[in-house]
DNA sequence: TGAACATATGAACATCTATTCAGATGAATG
DNA sequence: CATTCATCTGAATAGATGTTCATATGTTCA
């Protein structure tokens, strides 16, 4: 980038101090996103959605969004390693459940903001 | 995708059924996605909650953030044409603040998820 | 009107992401 | 222990995304 600054009235250079002074880390705006860059794509909420209402295994999880065995795991390596989903061994299934419903106040709160 | 089905026990199909009759829409799961999906870039974040605390021009973001101005107008015109934002011209310079609140709920939500 | 300034935009580019495909892993079962 | 089944994983690929650069647009002011 240019370190370019415009010339607008010198007072505006203490309202940006003043906002930087309340703005978030920039850690902390990252994590942030990072959460929702998670929930920014549909097949991870469908999923995510599902296992709040009932615990699922790989196989009915593809079968009830219609997609590829493969391609359901792959994303539920993604909820795994944000530690959004947990999963349990039972013979040759794994079964998946949400690790914390609070992700779930999250989605529905978008639900809210969608709907308006 | 293969149409592989697995053979876990047949009441399970049930259970899939009454998972599918309580899932959202394919829609409204797609715009919940988008509305994270904008959430989901930090410096997307950074500019809504800027202007959260004050209204402010294009220049003044772009120097708050220590991005380019063209940066940060790309980032704008996405905010724009999602109404989270709204503008107004002052003479040479562009105003921006929040169209709706409501958004900074839902990223302070994302922030509490964060900090666990 | 022309120069200076603030912002917007299109093209180009590098990076990231989601899915598919092929094959590996690990558990049950005859 | 070989086979079958459910799941996982790595490589490949196509499409999306964010930034930069150059330039266009629109406003002010001399």
């Amino acid at each position: 980038m240019n370190d370019y600054i415009c010339n607008i009235e010198s007072i505006n250079k203490e309202i940006v101090e003043e906002v930087r002074k309340k703005m978030l880390s920039s850690e902390l705006t990252v994590q942030v996103s990072d959460i929702f860059k998670i929930l920014g794509d549909s097949t991870r909420v469908k999923i995510l959605y599902a296992l709040f209402q009932e615990e699922l295994c790989v196989c009915e999880i593809s079968a009830l969004l219609g997609m590829s065995q493969s391609a359901v795991s792959h994303q539920l390596r993604i909820l795994r390693s944000s530690n959004l989903v947990k999963f349990r061994r039972e013979g040759k299934a794994v079964y998946y459940s949400l690790a914390d419903e609070h992700i779930i106040k999250l989605i529905e709160m978008g639900v809210e903001h969608a709907k308006e």
